[in-house]
DNA sequence: CTTAATGCTACAATATTTGTAGCAAAGTTA
DNA sequence: TAACTTTGCTACAAATATTGTAGCATTAAG
């Protein structure tokens, strides 16, 4: 897959606008779920997979490389951790913790 | 490709956390691009595939599916649009435009 | 009637992701 | 210093997801 890079052609898209770089950076799998992970902390590699969850090697490693080259993680000795631009992502997504439980509530309510 | 419903397992997840259901969600292809699209008014079906410039017609129905089931989005007579809690979700993501462009920026500078 | 647009579905081709195995390098322990 | 361990990662084939093109059934004009 080629890097979203923000002013170049995209997947999904050919205009290269930012939000579309970064729409098609976030809607790979496990993207956001790296860049959740590691707002608690730096983490190893290994570390890294089990917070996780289920994330293979192949693509934990694929998706580290995109996401350094795009700066927005590091690799420092103490492992992998959020780049400044990383934390100023994260801090606009962080929401969705509290977004998400309010949705489950709503779908809980839902289906009864 | 199982539904993520927030209490339930998801893929990359055993925890069923709402949070890693709704990473999950967000983790498929297009559908923040759909949200995304979706909040500047009410589409209809052609209308939306072109708004999201290149997605085809097998995936955009999968989606939306998906997304209606999880109550992000409804249809009515004028299309569809997003539901109380996709225009939610919405103003929570919504800061991405802005942060995409300021990276965007410094990605640029850097590269000089 | 025609013709045109719309909301999809079919389906094969292509691309992405997973899962398991395992290797080289860098510690640790004895 | 000679085993072990752990770590970061690669290989690679199997499983899944996505694309792209074609086209069909329906509804709506003309």
């Amino acid at each position: 897959m080629t890097l979203p890079l923000p002013g170049s052609q995209v997947r999904g898209s050919i205009t290269g606008k930012p939000i579309m770089a970064l729409l098609d950076l976030l809607g790979r799998t496990w993207a956001l779920g790296i860049i959740w992970n590691l707002h608690s902390g730096p983490a190893t590699f290994r570390e890294l997979q089990q917070r996780c969850e289920k994330i293979s090697p192949t693509l934990l490693n694929t998706r580290l490389k995109e996401l350094k080259t795009l700066q927005l993680i590091e690799s420092q000795e103490a492992g992998y951790q959020l780049s400044p631009q990383g934390v100023d992502l994260y801090e606009v997504i962080s929401p969705l913790g509290a977004w998400s439980s309010q949705w489950a509530q709503a779908l809980k309510e839902e289906r009864k």
